[in-house]
DNA sequence: CTGAAAGCGCTAACAC
DNA sequence: GTGTTAGCGCTTTCAG
């Protein structure tokens, strides 16, 4: 592995010299530049970014935590986000919160010893993880939810919680229920959302359905309390808003295994848009959390701090319902 | 932020002992250890990993290739890495290649400078990306296919093929389809094991649907492709294959938008077993790649060649069907 | 336009 | 047991 000093020797420059020329210096003879690469090709040169670093006070690194890595709203996000940053020259470590402050602490302390540029994060809760983000000497920005003194990038969810009763009380629904977690922030939101719109429309929520995020994975519970609810009292609503895509998926399997079939005896609708509401059977609407744009977002947000110095401020990107064929009486073609 | 001159300062003592007392090395007295960690806790101490890294010739940090983040069968994968990874002390920075040679030499380029300890990677191509992997300096571990040269921890295609026409045959199905792309290295595998353990038993593939893999989430054209084939001669097929799960999700959506439903009039099964195959309805019965045991065996292998050298080998895991309703008859409940 | 000198924060080999 | 001396490879003043 050739060094600076390598090429300092072959081109009978100094190490400074070589330095110049690699960072474009403009006070440079052409002559010693041509010099200089000739031998940076010839010993076939590249630049230790670890040393670079030391030296030069930066890492071009980013760090990105979120609560899990493999559901599809997280991984298109983190997709987004790892694409972004590559462009704009940094590269992303990621790291699974699995939703444990612990972990997170125990996460930033890591990123902040080994001096990260700048932090992404989907905070396990914005309150409770504000001091170990408050540690953090570098900036941050928050994502998909709102978190006091960082800039933020997200969607409200109230508004999303409107989009979607908006859309249910279009398409003629008056039994309407809603299934999942009714007091987690976000979630919260949303069923207030929905809840409020169809409330000012002199609509009554008939059902809620309360069970838990289908958080790691663990899914198949939130199957099990929809079938066993829907087993018990039987079905009052037409239609059903459910917390995430995941959820609607598994309300979809749970009516399913009970003999109801969707749209036809009941409509499901999504809430974020992740591929699996494009790739499942009937296809899902859904509340679109423009995933793409927050991604990209997050990180131009994090790159004007990290070098305009720009202040903290929060980014509520627009949602919006995607139609799809669970909410719409579905008349298939003719064998 | 305190530096190791400082704690040194403070306690009366020189770095090197201060560094001694933090990598728990012996030959240091009681009181002065004591003396030391009294200060690193009083100025709240933190290694700078650059620094360490630098002098230590180590980063602790393992780069991590894939073709995309955002699909299932990835993304699973991801998240057992950076979980082992983490476990094991490992930072883990995330690429994506995007199936583009061109990117995937970039970022070894810049991993090599970034001077990763190691390297986990699902490679554009086996036989085009060797030139770029055997440039590297560090140890690299290629997962879910092979590459002759390196560490590879994968499943045989070519089993997997035949374990889902062992299973198609026991259920009992006589005109069996194909439907993916028949000539991409692991594609060409599972269809030749499909197609040759049928022929054993004297069943003729009927139908092959040669059809791209779904790449970058272009999943629809399969859709489109699936529907204009089965518009023209009919279902010919009790059964299909298909080449991974989201080419059944889209299949499933095209005979469906066709008026045949899954199972009752054709069965689909998938290949992969991510977390579309759980999700979808019908359940999706499919080929299960050990996904989490992939991630932590990659990561395992990369230690062993980092820590003690071990010689690069081969390691193929063992795949299996999981039979979920996709391919059975499926009951409902009575109403 | 170029080089000398100092330093980033830490580790390791060798003395005392 | 503990300190001294050298780096690791690069960047950044400051002279000349």
């Amino acid at each position: 592995m050739a060094s600076m000093q390598d090429i300092a020797d072959r081109a009978g420059v100094s190490r400074v010299t070589v330095s110049r020329v690699l960072s474009n210096h403009p006070s440079v003879k052409a002559e010693t530049r041509k010099k200089v690469l000739y031998w940076v090709k010839a010993l076939d040169y590249e630049p230790n970014l670890i040393a670079q670093s030391l030296a030069g006070n930066r890492t071009n690194i980013i760090g990105l935590l979120v609560p899990e890595i493999a559901y599809p709203f997280f991984s298109e996000i983190i997709e987004a986000i790892e694409n972004q940053a590559f462009y704009e020259g940094y590269s992303t470590i990621i790291c699974n919160t699995r939703r444990s402050l612990e972990k997170e602490k125990n996460i930033l302390a890591e990123l902040r010893q080994r001096k990260v540029d700048g932090i992404i994060a989907v905070p396990v809760s914005p309150e409770k993880s504000l001091p170990a983000f408050q540690r953090l000497q570098v900036p941050a920005v928050m994502i998909t939810k709102r978190m006091e003194g960082f800039s933020c990038v997200y969607i409200s969810h109230y508004a999303g919680g409107q989009q979607m009763a908006k859309h249910f009380l279009n398409v003629g629904f008056q039994k309407i229920g809603y299934i999942g977690p009714t007091r987690d922030t976000t979630s919260a939101l949303k069923y207030a959302g929905f809840q409020n719109f169809l409330a000012a429309n002199r609509v009554e929520l008939v059902d809620v359905i309360d069970c838990p995020a289908p958080e790691n994975m663990n899914a198949s519970l939130v199957c099990k309390l929809v079938k066993e609810y829907a087993a018990g009292p039987g079905l009052r609503c037409e239609a059903y808003l459910a917390n995430d895509d995941i959820t609607a998926c598994e309300a979809i399997a749970a009516f399913r295994e009970l003999g109801y079939s969707v749209p036809q005896d009941i409509a499901i609708a999504g809430f974020d848009n992740s591929l699996l509401a494009k790739e499942i059977s009937p296809k899902l609407t859904a509340l679109a959390q423009p995933l793409e744009e927050i991604g990209r977002k997050a990180v131009e947000v994090l790159l004007n701090q990290l070098n305009d110095h720009a202040e903290p401020q929060m980014y509520e990107l627009e949602s919006r319902v995607i139609v799809r064929e669970s909410t719409i009486q579905f008349v298939p073609a003719s064998k």
